[in-house]
DNA sequence: GCCGTTTTCGGCCCGACTGTTTTCAGTCG
């Protein structure tokens, strides 16, 4: 069982209690719980053997020897008494958007409703509206949501999210009422995937800005609209929510919906503290008999109210970055600017769209002082892999493309396939070769945990692998990764100066922020490459910084933000 | 179920919007 596992089981158990009307503290208790264990960089197991499971915050001696229960006997007794308590599909209901704990509860004790099929024939029928607090419209609403859970959408990429927002904002911008604005929430946090987009603008004429909003060519329903609240659906199916606010509560309308959650209720307790309060308005001194508000207008000035230094949102997630911050001791994370070269790309020599040419041009429009042209290996046939001999002409054109570049290099590079028995693909005498020598994984990924890490530990041993590319092997939303002992890579990362990937194309974002938090703790270096099989993909680079600094990665870390002489030096 | 710079008991973040109510519960973030 490992951490995302237990996290799982724990927030059924929410849900279950949920459902039961049970104390609304001890479900957020599990929620919390959940949420701690699969942010967490150590594997849970750790935890266990040095018996300090209560150090992770929101564990007592109750959850931790349920966290011991799970991991020794691979179950819950607890959870599946809990389940033996309410039908089995009563849980797929809460997905339905408007419907809660309540609502769901109320249906089954009324209609004997347990799952959404039973729900919709019951709509069919015409039964819900004798329950007494159910009327016609709650009736629509329930439909619509049912049909949304169908569609299945229930988190877009960041990558189709940031399109999404850029369309609102822009459009939003425009009106001139409007005096500032700022995408907030898991967006604005830069998390790999976006559940719906929170949009906050600075206006005295909210009125206004709620009617454009709901009224864009790219609306197909409002599903709510208040005087400085509103929410609507585009026609792709993707929730938008905007709010209006005044100048001076800018800064605590921001940080409030840009959350996370956890992160926003923290804050709250420091400031109960200093007996103040801080809600979406502002920071307000409760003492004597009259609030008063203290700050708002931006968020640095708000944190500055709480003696804290200011936390990017990427790292707002309230896993440690707070007791930093109060510290001075907060990391300096890495930029995007900081990047001067790519070391994943893909041109026509394998399955790339792109001549090496004009790969090596748009790098040179990105500001690259370098880009690494890492073309598959043989045996990658779906992939155009390339032999030893294509080789030779590859190499040969580098050079002289080379020979033309003034302040830029193309380095000679490849992704080579670590096959399911653990060799790589190429002999070590054309390996060495290379300037750069990427190695992945492309088939046999349902091998044992054993299997799998063994070949990439293999691959790490090799003196000319300088990257093991997207090491975990996930596809969002297709693949999941293989299973691997990474606590294993890690180890042998560092102890042979093998740098990891973090895969920047939007569907891999593999190593995730969690894993690249654990490599920088481990003292591992990484490299943030795009992958590029088209020009335009170089762009991607963002999710790959973006990931980097929910990994809390500074400059430091990623080897591409140095030069090609020092980053030449530092490879084996 | 967790937690403690007044607490080992009694708290636990806080407000907008909706739909159903005649003052509020449920849902959401």
């Amino acid at each position: 069982m490992n951490n995302i596992e237990i996290a799982e089981i724990f927030r059924e158990i929410a849900q279950i209690l949920e459902i039961k009307g049970e104390n609304v503290f001890r479900i957020r208790a599990y929620e919390r719980a959940a949420q701690n264990i699969e942010s967490l960089t150590e594997d849970i197991s750790d935890f266990i053997k040095n018996d300090s499971l209560s150090d992770i915050p929101g564990i007592g001696k109750d959850l931790s020897d349920k966290i011991k229960e799970i991991y020794i006997t691979g179950k819950l007794k607890f959870l599946s008494d809990l389940k033996k308590t309410i039908p089995e599909g009563l849980l797929e209901i809460l997905k339905i958007p408007s419907v809660g704990p309540k609502t769901a509860k109320l249906l089954y004790d009324k209609l004997k409703i347990k799952s959404i099929s039973d729900l919709e024939s019951a709509i069919k029928k015409n039964k819900l509206a004798g329950i007494f607090g159910i009327k016609e419209k709650t009736i629509e609403n329930i439909q619509k949501g049912i049909e949304l859970v169908k569609k299945g959408k229930e988190r877009m990429s960041l990558a189709i999210a940031m399109d999404v927002a850029n369309y609102f904002t822009n459009a939003l911008s425009r009106i001139p009422e409007v005096k500032e604005i700022s995408t907030a929430g898991s967006l604005r946090r830069k998390k790999e995937t976006v559940r719906d987009i929170d949009i906050l603008v600075v206006s005295n004429f909210p009125g206004k800005i709620m009617d454009v909003f709901t009224k864009l060519p790219a609306v197909k329903r409002i599903m709510a609209k208040g005087e400085t609240k509103s929410s609507v659906l585009t026609k792709d199916d993707v929730q938008v929510d905007v709010r209006v606010v005044e100048e001076k509560e800018f800064g605590a309308a921001l940080l409030y919906f840009t959350g996370s959650k956890n992160f926003n209720v923290k804050l709250r307790h420091i400031a109960q503290r200093n007996q103040q309060k801080i809600n979406e308005y502002g920071v307000f001194s409760v003492k004597g008999p009259k609030e008063k508000y203290l700050a708002g207008k931006t968020e640095e000035e708000i944190f500055k109210f709480l003696k804290l230094d200011y936390i990017e949102p990427e790292m707002r997630e309230d896993t440690g970055e707070i007791e930093l911050a109060s510290k001075h001791k907060l990391p300096k994370l890495i930029d995007i600017e900081d990047i001067k070269g790519d070391l994943h790309t893909h041109s026509t020599y394998s399955d790339g769209g792109n001549s090496i040419s004009d790969m090596a041009k748009a790098a040179i429009k990105k500001g690259y002082q370098y880009i690494a042209l890492t073309d598959h290996s043989q045996s990658l046939r779906v992939a155009n892999g390339m032999s030893a001999a294509d080789l030779k002409k590859k190499k040969a054109e580098i050079e002289k493309l080379n020979n033309n570049f003034k302040n830029f290099v193309i380095l000679y590079g490849t992704e080579v396939d670590i096959d399911s028995g653990g060799n790589l693909d190429y002999k070590d005498s054309i390996l060495e070769e290379f300037d750069i020598v990427v190695a992945a994984i492309h088939t046999g990924f349902k091998q044992s945990k054993s299997q799998i890490t063994k070949r990439i530990v293999n691959a790490c041993k090799n003196k000319h692998v300088d990257i093991i590319a997207h090491p975990t092997g996930r596809l969002w939303g297709t693949r999941e990764p293989y299973d691997f002992d990474f606590d294993e890579i890690l180890k042998v990362a560092n102890d042979t100066g093998t740098f990891l990937e973090i895969n920047a194309f939007p569907n891999r974002l593999d190593l995730n922020d969690v894993h690249s938090r654990a490599a920088k703790e481990k003292g591992v270096k990484l490299s943030i490459g795009t992958d590029s099989h088209l020009f335009e993909q170089l762009d991607n680079m963002r999710f790959g910084v973006a990931v980097a600094r929910r990994g809390w990665l500074e400059k430091n870390d990623v080897v591409n933000t140095l030069n090609v002489e020092n980053l030449l030096k530092i490879k084996k």
